[in-house]
DNA sequence: CAGCAACTTTACAACGTTATAGTATTCAAG
DNA sequence: CTTGAATACTATAACGTTGTAAAGTTGCTG
């Protein structure tokens, strides 16, 4: 059996209060017993039951991150530093991978994950705000990526909008008037793609360059959906002369569809993308995207989700953050 | 405040005991018993707190995996694989990323951490097997990746040794000599990087090629491992004619090094990898790699952690299982 | 040296579930 | 219609912690 309040009280002569009073750091404790507690606990090698903890005080010390998918290398990058930064204080990640299935998400707002974490760091990929907002819980909540400024919601976004606008203009100046967009449907206006596509007409609209429907394919966000989707750009006989892939891992299976075609990238397409995932530096060629802050995206949000579950933070309304974001300009399309 | 099985047990008429019965599928309810049960739990939507369900049974219904680095290809898809069918039986995945940190793979083992899960699936990487066997506490522990035949640890192993000779030997048999490797050093022979040595030496012995230590490249397992290891080789003059990098990322870095010189893949160096991460199939050129059988892995450890868990596994030593491999050849070494 | 405030420690209840050890009820067999 | 086994249900005690409320101790003030 394992040692417990208990033992360390009878050993350390105190109460089991006492002992836990030590263990929470409660102010008024005579130092000479602070020490025999302390001397107890060492040397029955005694460890608190964070389970019975977390009945008593119905805190968890662990966040939950729901994402589509862990094995992309984006949410992966972003739950490894999160879990790194969140153990600083004190905190454990618990992730769970929604596929964006609407099924997936609801239960992850509600159902039994909810019940294991204190707060959630949530990216809707099914559902919209008012979905989220009417399924909350009463537990913090902070939604991650999307540019949501729902004024009931905490949200801490990329600039979804104006970086793909950006490099979408990186592409224009430097000549390129066919730009064919991979990864989302005309129809998108929301969410990751439809924002980083309306980003990219803004920037049409800019240079003064029409936007042609037959240039927009969709696509799964992984390297298959790129590869794909230029094959049937290939196929069908559209004229291209760059490749904006909505995120990196479309751009990167895009590029290497046009490699083994034979279409020299950047000299017959350039390819841009967006995330900068590690991958990006090392690709051949390397993959000039868009980095969305990522750092600050993780730190901000955990310290956001900690204030409020910790009850620093008091805005009844949302919170809205937005990271700054850098282009990233590489020999895909210099 | 939630709803509770009291308040169940009061809604249906019933005790708590016949509520919590229900719940777990107790033998002798009646029918309409069961029934008058349900309907109240679906009218109070009550749902059960798992905090208090795993301080009184003393499961968590969690699984805890160990690794070094979750943004690390090899191991997001690992985890995401394992998340996935570990909730086919119910249970959820609690990562520990532990960066290779003695310190930090200990408290794995005995900590806070082991206490929130009910079994491990544990890649040591600074522990050897007498520390693992040493500190491992009561509960069910799985070791993975390592080729460890410790009779009194269970093990779930990639063949490291044959598969790293195989993709050696595939060098050699197409004419090969100097075959550089990445990411250990000379004196390596356990953990990953010295199986996959042993397995690199055993194929140079078998095709009559001697070994030469100047074509060991030690390099952290990343990207930017492979690519420094390359630039050292270059700059230091030794020649080459293929590298063998021990894991795909640190090859990937290493082919990036290459082109970036201007020193042709597979024309003046082949290239090869191992892990067959998801990436090796879309860079440029593509990369012949050890698919390491992850699939297998990941179900056969997740089987075997389960069935020690729930007492179905009884073999009082170590279960060994060695997954199959497969040469996967594209074109960085054809 | 009484009185009061500041400290220090404690007993007991509570969190919401499952385990133990029963008590009722039903029903077939004698 | 009695017995005993099978079935159906329940009261009570845990699991190991923190919260509440209060009791006990000290030391200072008047």
């Amino acid at each position: 059996m394992a040692v417990t309040m208990n033992d360390v009280a009878r050993a350390a002569g105190v109460s089991l209060k006492t002992v836990s009073n030590v263990l929470n750091d409660y102010e008024y404790i005579r130092e000479s017993t602070r020490q025999r507690v302390q001397a107890a606990i060492a040397e029955l090698g005694y460890e608190a039951n964070l389970t019975a903890r977390s009945l008593r005080s119905g805190k968890t010390k662990m966040i939950g991150l729901v994402l589509s998918d862990l094995s992309s290398p984006y949410y992966a990058e972003l739950a490894s530093r999160l879990m790194s930064v969140a153990a600083e204080s004190g905190y454990r990640v618990l992730v769970e991978q929604s596929n964006a299935d609407p099924a997936v998400e609801l239960a992850a707002l509600r159902g039994p994950f909810r019940q294991l974490t204190d707060g959630l760091l949530f990216t809707p990929l099914s559902m919209d705000v008012e979905e989220v907002e009417s399924h909350r819980g009463a537990k913090p909540l902070v939604l991650l990526g999307e540019h949501i400024l729902d004024p009931r919601l905490d949200v801490v976004t990329m600039q979804n909008e104006v970086a793909a606008a950006a490099v979408t203009s990186h592409l224009l100046e430097s000549g390129r008037r066919r730009v064919a967009v991979v990864g989302a449907g005309i129809d998108d206006t929301t969410g990751s793609p439809g924002l980083r596509m309306n980003g990219y007409r803004a920037a049409l609209a800019d240079a003064g360059v029409p936007f042609d429907p037959d240039l927009v394919v969709p696509g799964d966000w992984r390297r298959d959906g790129g590869a794909d989707a230029v094959a049937a750009l290939l196929e069908r006989g559209t004229q291209f002369d760059a490749v904006f892939g909505l995120n990196d891992v479309l751009a990167l299976g895009a590029m290497h569809e046009l490699l083994v075609r034979g279409v020299k990238v950047p000299g017959d397409v350039a390819v841009v993308g967006f995330d900068d995932i590690d991958e990006a530096s090392f690709s051949s060629p390397s993959l000039t995207t868009v980095s969305p802050g990522m750092d600050e995206i993780v730190r901000r949000s955990l310290a956001l989700l900690l204030d409020r579950i910790e009850g620093r933070e008091k805005t009844a309304g949302g919170v809205h953050v937005e990271s700054d974001f850098a282009l990233k300009i590489r020999e895909s399309a210099p």
